[in-house]
DNA sequence: ATTTAATAGTTGTATATACAAATGTCATGT
DNA sequence: ACATGACATTTGTATATACAACTATTAAAT
């Protein structure tokens, strides 16, 4: 299905403006098929980021700048996020020792129990759209989307 | 910047994976950007996106249905944004009166004349990120998008 | 030692997203 | 005419996004 035809346009459209509806458009696909791998385990697609940041951080702490920084949507808010993991007991939350202003937070091993029973989902996941394309249009799709969207200064 | 620099990742990731962050994290900087673009005019995305179907409807009224389909994320709540452009006076609403349970909105002039005002702001908005790349790549870019979210049925 | 600035995180408010339930209206069958 | 189901929209609730204001702590400057 092209763009035109998911937004029912009639008029035609340059491409400048077709790029930006198929990224915005792609991204909402992605993320509601993704949003419905984890509904039966009650979890948000932004939960399941955190929890999986904090996995890689591989038993060493993370503070909300790190989880921040690690996060593609850079404005959401770790802090309320983090409570909710908590709520499900996925992860803990304590005040660094060495700087009080910091806080530690660890997954928990139910957070990871969670995680591992998610992983071949999630694989699955994302394994739907990509094999729609072949290895070579796959690489040649990343290089685009990033020279894409990186702006020389100037 | 690759995706790893973004979400500072050292680990080595798939083409598979990365694909979707890209494409999620473009969304991201796209929309950002947008958001921008729009706030001196107090208005978001959302609602500018509401507004320019309306405009597309071409003084024909256009009821929520229509505006549903016509959006990019179809879950989105289209009373409640009509709502708030009625509050700014972009638009009119009313019953219908061949079909009660069918509503009319329509843009007003104030809606018309913002948009005005916005077009060259967006029509800049797109250039920003199209100019990165050939018009070519553009092209291959809308292509591969439409080729990896068209999933087969089987 | 005290002020000032920087840093880390939390909280408040408005808006938007996701989804289910509820309301009102229309079309159809009997 | 009345029940039933379909349709169009609204409302409620939980979560997330966007952003500014606020609190607490630490570091730096004088």
């Amino acid at each position: 299905m092209t763009i035109e035809e998911v937004i029912k346009s009639t008029v035609k459209m340059d491409n400048e403006k077709k790029v930006i509806l198929n990224i915005m458009y792609t991204q909402n696909v992605i993320q509601e098929n993704f949003n419905e791998v984890m509904k039966p385990h009650d979890l948000s697609g932004e939960q399941y980021n955190v929890l999986r940041i904090l996995r890689g951080q591989k038993g060493k702490p993370a503070n909300m700048c790190v989880i921040q920084e690690r996060m593609l949507a850079k404005t959401s808010n770790t802090t309320r996020l983090v409570d909710k993991l908590l709520l499900k007991e996925f992860v803990t939350r304590n005040v660094c020792p060495d700087n009080r202003r910091k806080i530690e937070v660890l997954i928990t091993q139910k957070g990871l129990d969670l995680l591992k029973e998610l992983d071949p989902k999630v694989d699955e996941h994302e394994r739907l759209f990509a094999k729609n394309i072949s290895s070579q249009e796959l690489e040649l799709l990343n290089t685009l989307l990033e020279k894409y969207r990186t702006t020389k200064q100037n």
